[in-house]
RNA sequence: GCCAAUGUGGCUCAGGGGUAGAGCAAUUCACUCGUAAUGAAUAGGUCGUGGGUUCGAUUCCCACCAUUGGCUCCA
């Protein structure tokens, strides 16, 4: 048979041979790197026997799928560890995840710390004695059988729920361990390097909260120490860039415990980078795309909750005011969302088609009741604002409105300077649970695929999900990462073609019919308090200069320069220039540093000489000494930069 | 909501059954300074909240509140 590598060259064998053995004829440093086989393109176990003509590639640890065997070994040596000092202990499952690995384990108690750091300890003897694991298949009556024998009824569940014609494979590493497994694997524990056990938590047996509590421990493991070392320094890189503890920090929003969670406080700072924000996109709206704004009520009575469907499909998400319904009381509901409310000041007057689009926006505060355990900064809270639009218009005018929604969208991210950040989603209902959902199998189909063919036609790649639409419509979802690698959403874009009906909107259309119109509701740059998250992560708090809520700090070298100082201030200030002005009896260096710590774009230094002469000495963010200029200059040059939303980098 | 950890002055943390300490920040005074920390002094806490045990609780126990991580990535 010929094989042939990933060099372009071949290799002939007259027997069928393992890829393990292969890789040891091409060489035995490959062979002791590898970590598995790529055959024709596909992912296989070193121990794979191949007995005609292919292409074969040895993995290492170098490529992401190669990495993924390592630590799902790591996974089994970390179960080994678990299970040799907690006899107890029963297995359940053990994968490889995007940075690391996790196996959940059914015990008694939850692991603290001090047992991580002992079960670590273990890991290394077992890797020390660098056991060969070996792969074996069993029929499913003994595989069950050897598994009831084990005391593993995680295990016995497993394999009873393997389709008939499932291959039962196990992976054995010495004599004390063998777990159910479809592999690959490495060839023995010795190739787990570098590793760490990061975290333990409570997960529950097949993710259902009816099943048995687990207990999850996660680890990473690498092929070398420097990329170990590497990465847990990444993890405490990430911690400064964390927007709820770098937004406290950096004095933007709080919260307190007597007000409630999901409830922060802007502060000053943080209030002016919204104000900001919100400024710019509702003149942005309403000038340049054809916005018109409202002002709604917060709150309504229950009544229009029932027309819109949220009382049945949202009830749980709302806060409801005298619920239990007190004699001759009205119920009330903080409202969740915009949508019906905009939809009555559509219906205040009559619509021709001529009239639509017709393009309602609204900076728009909503309140849900998060479960308390979901709470999470500024990302995840019970009092929100975005900037929310309901378009109503015509079907033969979705997709070009559509089109002019994600337009609007991208063209905020990359003002922002996120649009590299994002990936989009077509989130769809879930067929399986269609209850939760209102209207046909027809309806979604045709919905979703009104979706999917706007976003091919403007050749904007996207991932789908079941079970993310909204219950009137299916969304186009752009979805951005926090720092620790949580997807959140950042801009939706939902399509809806049965509110319109329930609410009884209509307009008149070119034979003078009244038809009912279809809806689209969006944000352009979503919730304000999630897109500060997002900034604040993104930019590691060094904001661009138009959104910083101080843009200039004025330093006198000391208070024989006060007057000049504040004159200086004032014309910053006159200019719509977020300046202050640092008084104390500091040396200039303090005060630089501190400058430096609150993360100020720009400094300007003012002492004898530029008192003397007019000027002022500007340093940055982005450079030290930027020159001394005139204040008129200087005004010229940042006012610019803040008029073009400039995002300097050098 | 569920599981776990955490909660001590503005921040970072130490301590521990006999009513609290450090550094930084703050305030005051002195210095009046040229590009990442001048010096000295002072002030600041009913140890998250409420109960319980105890002669005595911030420390031990219980409840609640808040913060964080996890609860999806399917042998």
């Amino acid at each position: 048979m010929k094989i042939t590598l990933k060099d372009g060259s071949a290799k002939e064998y007259s027997e069928s041979k393992s890829v393990i053995d292969i890789a040891f004829d091409i060489s035995e440093g490959l062979a002791r790197a590898a970590c598995a086989g790529e055959v024709d393109g596909e992912v296989v176990d070193l121990r794979t026997v191949i007995d005609k003509d292919c292409t074969l590639n040895i993995i290492t640890a170098d490529d992401p799928r190669g990495l993924r065997v390592l630590r799902h070994t790591a996974s089994h040596v970390l179960a080994e560890a678990v299970k040799r000092l907690y006899p107890n202990a029963k297995l359940t499952i053990g994968p490889a995840i995007d940075e690391g690995f996790y196996y959940d384990f059914d015990v008694e108690n939850p692991f603290s710390r001090e047992d991580l750091d002992k079960i670590e300890d273990e890991m290394k003897k077992i890797i020390k004695e660098g056991n060969k694991l070996e792969k074996f298949e069993l029929p499913r009556n003994e595989a069950i059988k050897f598994m009831e024998e084990k005391g593993e009824p995680f295990k016995v569940e497993l394999i009873n729920d393997l389709p008939e014609d499932a291959i039962i494979s196990f992976y054995s590493q010495g004599e004390g361990f063998t777990d159910l497994c479809a592999g690959p694997h490495l060839m023995s524990t010795k190739g787990v390097k570098a590793f760490k056990l990061t975290a333990s938590s409570m997960a529950y047996w097949r993710g259902d909260s009816n099943k048995a509590r687990l207990q999850r421990i996660y680890g990473s493991a690498f092929a070398n120490k420097d990329d170990l070392k590497a990465y847990l320094e990444h993890l405490e890189d990430i911690k400064m860039r964390d927007h709820n503890k770098l937004g406290r920090e950096m004095k933007l929003f709080l919260t307190a415990d007597v007000i409630g969670q999901g409830l922060p406080l802007f502060t000053p700072k943080g209030t002016k980078m919204i104000m900001k924000l919100q400024r710019w996109i509702e003149d942005l709206e309403d000038n340049e795309w054809g916005y018109v704004r409202t002002r709604t009520p917060l709150m309504a009575k229950s009544d229009l909750y029932k027309i819109s469907g949220h009382w049945d499909h949202y009830m749980d998400g709302m806060f409801v005011l005298n619920k239990d319904e007190q004699e001759g009381k009205e119920i009330m509901a903080l409202r969740p969302m915009t949508c019906p409310f905009q939809y009555y000041v559509y219906m205040n007057e009559q619509h021709s088609y001529r009239d639509l689009p017709y393009r309602m926006s609204e900076t728009s505060t909503l309140f849900r009741n998060e479960d308390s355990g979901e709470m999470h900064g500024l990302t995840r809270v019970r009092q929100f604002t975005i900037t929310e639009a309901h378009i109503i218009l015509t079907p033969e005018q979705a997709e070009e409105e559509l089109t002019r929604c994600v337009d609007l969208a991208h063209y905020v991210m990359k003002t922002l300077g996120v649009d590299g950040d994002v990936t989009y989603r077509l989130s769809k209902w879930d067929p399986e649970n269609k209850s939760k959902y209102e209207g046909d199998d027809n309806y979604w189909n045709s919905t979703q695929q009104y979706l999917r063919d706007v976003m091919n036609k403007n050749s904007i790649k996207f991932t789908e999900a079941d079970g993310e639409a909204a219950f009137y419509g299916p969304k186009i979802d752009i979805q951005a990462k926090n720092v620790y690698g949580k997807e959140d959403t950042m801009v939706t874009i939902q399509l809806d073609c049965s509110s319109a009906q329930k609410f009884g909107m209509v307009y008149t259309d070119e034979n003078g019919n009244k038809v009912s119109p279809w809806i689209i509701h969006r944000t352009s740059m979503g919730c304000y308090e999630r897109t500060l998250a997002w900034l604040i992560e993104h930019y590691a708090g060094k904001f661009p200069t138009w959104m910083c809520p101080e843009q200039v700090r004025v330093l006198p070298i000391s208070e024989k320069y006060e007057d000049y100082a504040q004159k200086v201030l004032a014309e910053l200030k006159k200019n719509g220039i977020d300046a202050t002005c640092d008084s104390r009896s500091e040396k200039i260096g303090y005060k630089i540093r501190e400058t430096r710590n609150d993360r100020i774009p720009y400094w300007l230094v003012v002492g004898e000489k530029e008192e003397a002469e007019g000027l002022v000495a500007v340093s940055s963010r982005w450079n030290n000494n930027e020159g001394s200029k005139s204040l008129s200059e200087f005004i010229a040059q940042i006012s610019e930069e803040i008029r073009n939303k400039t995002i300097r980098t050098e």
